[in-house]
DNA sequence: TACACAACAAGTGAATGCACTTCCTATTAT
DNA sequence: ATAATAGGAAGTGCATTCACTTGTTGTGTA
């Protein structure tokens, strides 16, 4: 059995419960907790959700359409597994979205999510040693990117980049290591440091030289062959 | 009330109704039937179908993902409405989409494609004064870029480019001139040349300049306001 | 006349029930 | 012993029903 999840978010007025469910889930897979390959099943989720099969389809439904769950019809879904292959085109797409990102974030993004960014940065290089520093780490890499995007002006390459990096945090806790995680902090701060010179060409390369070595990493760390 | 919808495909076996709702809905959004604007609730659609609203209130979620309809919960659904910034930042999601997708399409086309591309646009050149020659177009138009974006062999990049595509065939019947087409034909050829010339750099300044066209020629002709 | 409020109509969201499909297992025949 | 098949368990998809929310209309009052 697959440990527990239970919902997040209290369900207030005007929001819908398959919503809360959908949110739990993208939890449970960005988490660890529902692991890629795993088989779900409506009625399982429903238990121990408490809820009505219904908002649990929905749920689905929604999380298939992100490419998180794989589903056909009359069968049970399946949490997303990737290949090498899938993952070398998921970085050919952030490269793409997210060093645009970064070269339109150089001209607009403002002085204090700025210090924001350069602050936090620092808070994590001068804590290495932290127990929770992994946690920290994923917070911030979020953040950062998050912020980029939004930073660049563009509602929609601002979703895109949240969407693509939604799939990165479903599977990146599977194989990285702390001296991965230390250099990719390096990598940020150069691009936080050609973000501060409004540098905007030098933005979109230390980006996208910063995926390119996450590509690297990761491509190799995944099979050929979809199956297991 | 809408003028009337039906279910095209045949439900065969292993198929949901709710798909064959929701591509439904989408042709009638894409052809003109369900204008921007409109109010759609689940039950009229559901008798006009003769479904239950089960498939229904499915298919709408997929569209509000989709971007082609608006949802509030406990709201009807209203088709997707643009305004001018909504164009505009549509079509710079398009330049930088097809733009990378016409620079990988320059190596990655094969001749057959190639050539049945350059038929179809030298029929459409000969043929200016049919009566379907909008109709054809429009298919040309679908056929061209989707090509494009297959051909860049990025699966998810054709995805992408598919998705605004759809966007983008949802609202062009709205305020296209015949001047206009002829003029973007021009266009299609001049990308056409550079992909049979194997020239990835112009190919993409092509098709960028090409989309910058039409993004000028579309904002002018949308609301500044989101409401009318 | 204008405004507030109550009752009702209409709609969505979730739960339940039902039909059909898929998968697993046990039994039987070779 | 193995393979094929039949039957049941489990699951999904759709329809229906119930609960609750929203918007509207009409009436009463200031």
């Amino acid at each position: 059995m697959v440990s527990t999840l239970t919902i997040q978010g209290a369900c207030r007025a005007g929001k819908r419960l398959s919503d809360a469910v959908y949110e739990t889930m993208l939890d449970g897979i960005i988490s660890g907790k529902l692991k890629p390959g795993t088989i779900v099943s409506e009625v399982a989720i429903a238990r121990q959700l408490q809820v009505s099969r219904t908002p649990v389809h929905d749920a689905l439904r929604q999380l298939a359409k992100d490419g998180l769950v794989r589903q056909r019809a009359n069968h049970r879904a399946v949490i997303a597994e990737f290949t090498a292959a899938d993952i070398h085109d998921l970085y050919q797409m952030r490269k793409l979205l997210e060093g645009e990102a970064a070269r339109l974030a150089a001209k607009g993004m403002d002085r204090a999510t700025l210090a924001h960014l350069r602050e936090t940065a620092d808070m994590l290089a001068q804590n290495r040693d932290r127990a929770d520093w992994t946690e920290l780490w994923a917070d911030f890499d979020e953040e950062f990117h998050n912020a980029i995007a939004k930073a660049s002006g563009s509602p929609r390459l601002w979703q895109d980049i949240a969407r693509y990096h939604l799939l990165h945090r479903g599977f990146n806790k599977l194989g990285t290591t702390p001296e991965g995680l230390e250099h990719a902090l390096e990598e940020h701060v150069r691009i936080l440091d050609a973000l501060e010179k409004r540098d905007a060409k030098e933005a979109q390369r230390a980006m996208v030289d910063h995926l390119q070595e996450w590509q690297a990493y990761f491509v190799n760390r995944f099979p050929k062959k979809p199956g297991n």
